[in-house]
DNA sequence: TATTCTTGGTGAAAAATATCACAAAGGTTA
DNA sequence: TAACCTTTGTGATATTTTTCACCAAGAATA
């Protein structure tokens, strides 16, 4: 069966929050295909077809069973065994990043963190163990680490990535303004103030999409 | 013209480019259509059918002439005049989006902070002025603050939500992990955590799309 | 048990998006 | 000026993604 990014990410999402509903223990027995698009924001179908494509787990006539959605989903979509992550830069989003990483049920652990500048390192105190950048590809590699996020200067963007590749990372979610590009692993680029110009471009354009030229 | 979300997304990551190559003065005259492909990683027809949609502005033989691309771009796509932002939660994401906003060029402006905790205002030292967050309302209409920042917690989100849209606001990128929907102005859900999420899946999925069951 | 209501799964239709191929326009060189 | 590059703009095509419509399966009710 073929799955789409599109659809990837919906079923992460829905298995987000499926792992928030079971985290605060507040979620009925069973929920159904029209209240899972609300909480993720997009129509029934879509919902039922997102996760038709890794099976039949719903039950005609009461929907899904939370629990049982949620060990499925994180089964096939391989989030049952969380991967080790590194955070690389820590400033500010990645001392955020760090903090917010030590929930469970998200498919990753923060286990190290990088920075150039090694001062700040040993200034910072931090839940996880941190390191100077030249020992990304080593300790990488020796932690088995396969993900990581990238919250370094546009200068240093490059290097880091080259260093991650090296080490063995599987993927990136780049916060450099910089839009990085790789054939061997999976980058996925998240440009934070990009986010407001294009929505100060989408109120421009009135609707979505359409409009006058 | 009909111009799709996607396109729209394309055209304000070039418009980013351009802006960060003039900042710097590291630019040609002009730049072809597999230049500019390369820099935001699609292909050079892409690019000429993007820019196409908002009118003839290349030379044939020759390519974009960079600054008056640049000034075309921010002309149609609205982000001549710099929108006014507000960033709402200063903890380390919002008070890092305070100063990354600082930059011009990019189409808003950072004008205000508001956070709920009034201590943690008067503790912070910041470019912009901050608010406690039940002024946000007044302030956003007095200032005609049009664009917001939401890093806040799960709990808080909604509430400022709605604060925001009270006061005027005509769009919102949220940062919080639940996946807000407004009829009324645009929203852009960032889940920082969930690109980590999204990527462990895609890992396991060994291509982008496509996959035996 | 018969009836009615709810809800998932899914093939088919529709819409949106991306890709291609090439004519035409401007630049360059001899 | 003529021949040859380079590169844009775009109609046509192909692909992907979403939406729709409805059947069948299970639950609830009487």
């Amino acid at each position: 069966m073929k799955i789409s990014e599109a659809t990837l990410k919906r079923l992460t999402q829905i298995f987000r929050t499926l792992s928030r509903m079971i985290r605060f223990e507040q979620f009925d027995e069973s929920i159904s295909s029209a209240q899972l698009g609300d909480l993720i924001g997009v129509p029934s179908h879509t919902v039922r077809k997102d996760i038709s494509c890794l099976g039949e787990i719903g039950s005609s006539g009461r929907g899904y069973d939370v629990v049982k959605l949620h060990g499925f989903l994180a089964q096939e979509l391989g989030l049952a065994t969380p991967k080790k992550a590194a955070v690389i830069g820590i400033g500010k989003i990645g001392s955020a990043l760090i903090e917010y990483g030590r929930f469970g049920n998200s498919g990753f652990d923060v286990v190290a963190g990088f920075d150039s500048d090694v001062n700040r390192i040993e200034a910072m105190k931090s839940d996880v163990p941190l390191y100077p950048a030249y020992d990304i590809e080593e300790i990488v590699r020796r932690e088995k680490i396969e993900l990581a996020f990238l919250t370094v200067t546009a200068d240093g963007a490059i290097r880091s990535l080259e260093r991650l590749i090296r080490g063995g990372v599987k993927g990136v979610v780049n916060f450099s303004p910089l839009i990085l590009k790789s054939d061997e692993i999976h980058i996925r680029n998240v440009d934070l103030t990009g986010e407001l110009t294009l929505l100060s471009a989408m109120i421009n354009f009135g609707g979505l999409t359409a409009s006058e030229e």
